[in-house]
RNA sequence: GGAGGGAUGGCAGAGUCUGGUUUAAUGCGGCGGUCUUGAAAACCGUUGUCCUUCACGGGACCGGGGGUUCGAAUCCCUCUCCCUCCGCCA
């Protein structure tokens, strides 16, 4: 959400920030619609001056003369009503076109019709070399015994799968691995709800855009997360925190569920597109005029954490077409992945800067007044795709799968290699 | 699931029965100061958030929402959350 003040300031830079996005919005409806609920309120708060100062002399007054007082002060009250009622209205008018204005791309963002309009800006690691033609993770999963997506089927329909064997203990092995290592930089290890409410959903962004996308319970008014991004959020939701506490960073692992409407024929079979997961996030609450250094820190343990695992990738600056409703600016990087013989995006980093914290109302305090802090988010692992991209980059000419040095001592294993029996 | 109790500022806690000088008492904590070689203690001062106004000022907020009233922390309705006990449960 945009603050109103910062709108009438900076007009022409909250349009070209839109149109980077391929936003268009009807900003001077929205200041006039404003100018209304100040007048309003003007209008209201002197009524309401007038009602407190009778209301002392009312009850100040000798019984004889309390009587006329009130009845005079009657009309007043009738007047506060039907003005309050129309503030109320206007407010709401308000609201409703604040919360469905994404934020502005920040200037550094590629404008763009279409993903194809996304720069990379380098590529990092070596394409890998096999003596053979490489598998894919599906077929690597059915040979070794580490997936099952028929059975998923069969019990949860498409775009389900079970982890099996090795590849259940490869996931743990991760996500220790990213604990471990995000601790020692400063996150707070978190395991959050997956349902939450829907103030947490706006306050994300995620509502009202991606209705679609979400999971709903029926019977509690729930939403299933897509990301800990909106747990880990809402955590500090209208609170003030003090600015030597920041950044605080957050590293919270969960499953994450996705509708994935729109997406029939995508990327079907196997486990690339599927509707739960697992993921290990990052979150900062950052200082607003550090926001963008936080955003190319997380970049960079992202970055390490493709070169731990000894992976070929692109950095990718997302054009303003593909931005989400809240991101200024999004890096994603998109991995080699040897059996589709493309680069697929593995995780993505947003700094949504002010949106969510104001939808959110998380401040900071400072000297001179309150302010809202930025969030950054970012993917530390997405378990399933960093599994995928782990199966099919480290697949040797026996069939067998080798594992990055740095996971064997989580994993207590080596490699996958072919079942002996 | 059943029965009862509760939600007031950073925290504790009065005010609710009986609506009106309550700009929400008081204590603790925080910040500043006096004193002190320094500290503690003591004493003095200060200490919420938001909206609105160029400013002076005005207004809102006692868990959320609604109602009664000239006027609601206080009365009524409703929802949420927390606590205690019972039942069930990984």
């Amino acid at each position: 959400m945009l603050s109103i003040p910062y709108i009438r300031k900076n007009l022409e830079e909250v349009k070209a920030g839109l149109e980077r996005k391929n936003v268009v919005v009807n900003l001077e409806r929205l200041l006039k619609l404003d100018d209304k609920r100040r007048q309003l309120k003007t209008e209201t708060d002197k009524l309401r001056s007038k009602q407190n100062k009778a209301s002392k002399e009312i009850g100040a007054a000798p019984a004889e003369k309390k009587q006329a007082k009130i009845k005079e002060m009657k009309s007043v009250s009738d007047d506060l009503k039907s003005g309050l009622a129309e503030l109320e209205k206007t407010e709401n008018k308000v609201k409703e076109m604040l919360i469905t204005i994404p934020n502005p791309a920040h200037k550094t963002v590629p404008k763009g019709k279409k993903d194809t309009d996304s720069v990379v800006i380098r590529t990092e690691g070596k394409k890998p070399v096999f003596g053979f033609k490489p598998k894919d993770h599906v077929e690597l999963g059915k040979t070794l015994d580490l997936m099952d997506v028929e059975r998923a089927a069969k019990v949860s329909g498409s775009r389900f799968v079970y982890l099996k064997n090795e590849l259940a203990l490869l996931e743990y092995a991760l996500v220790q691995y990213a604990f471990n290592k995000l601790k020692s930089k400063g996150f707070t290890p978190v395991v959050p709800p997956v349902l939450v409410k829907g103030m947490a959903m706006y306050g994300t962004g995620f509502l009202p855009a991606d209705e679609s996308q979400i999971y709903k319970t029926e019977h509690d008014d729930l939403y299933l997360v897509g990301t800990s991004e909106v747990s880990i959020a809402g955590y500090h939701a209208d609170e003030i925190l003090n600015e030597d506490e920041l950044p605080k960073r957050y590293a919270g692992f969960s499953t994450c569920f996705r509708r994935e409407a729109g997406t029939y024929g995508k990327d079907m079979g196997g486990m690339f597109r599927v509707h739960q997961f697992d993921k290990v996030e990052m979150f900062s609450f950052a200082k607003p005029d550090e926001s963008y250094q936080e955003h190319d820190f997380i970049l960079s343990i992202e970055e390490e954490i493709m070169k731990d695992m000894g992976l070929h990738y692109n950095v990718v600056n997302i054009c303003g077409c593909d931005l989400g409703v809240s991101a200024a600016k999004k890096y994603d990087l998109d991995v080699y992945l040897p059996g589709q013989d493309a680069f697929r995006e593995l995780t993505s980093t947003s700094n949504t800067t002010d949106y969510q914290a104001r939808r959110l109302n998380i401040r900071m305090r400072t000297e001179k007044e309150n302010v809202n802090v930025h969030t950054v988010n970012g993917t530390a692992i997405a378990l399933g795709r960093m599994l995928i991209a782990l199966m099919e980059n480290g697949q040797q000419k026996d069939g067998s799968i080798k594992i990055p040095g740095v996971l064997h001592k989580y994993a207590g294993f080596e490699k996958i290699g072919p079942k002996s029996s």
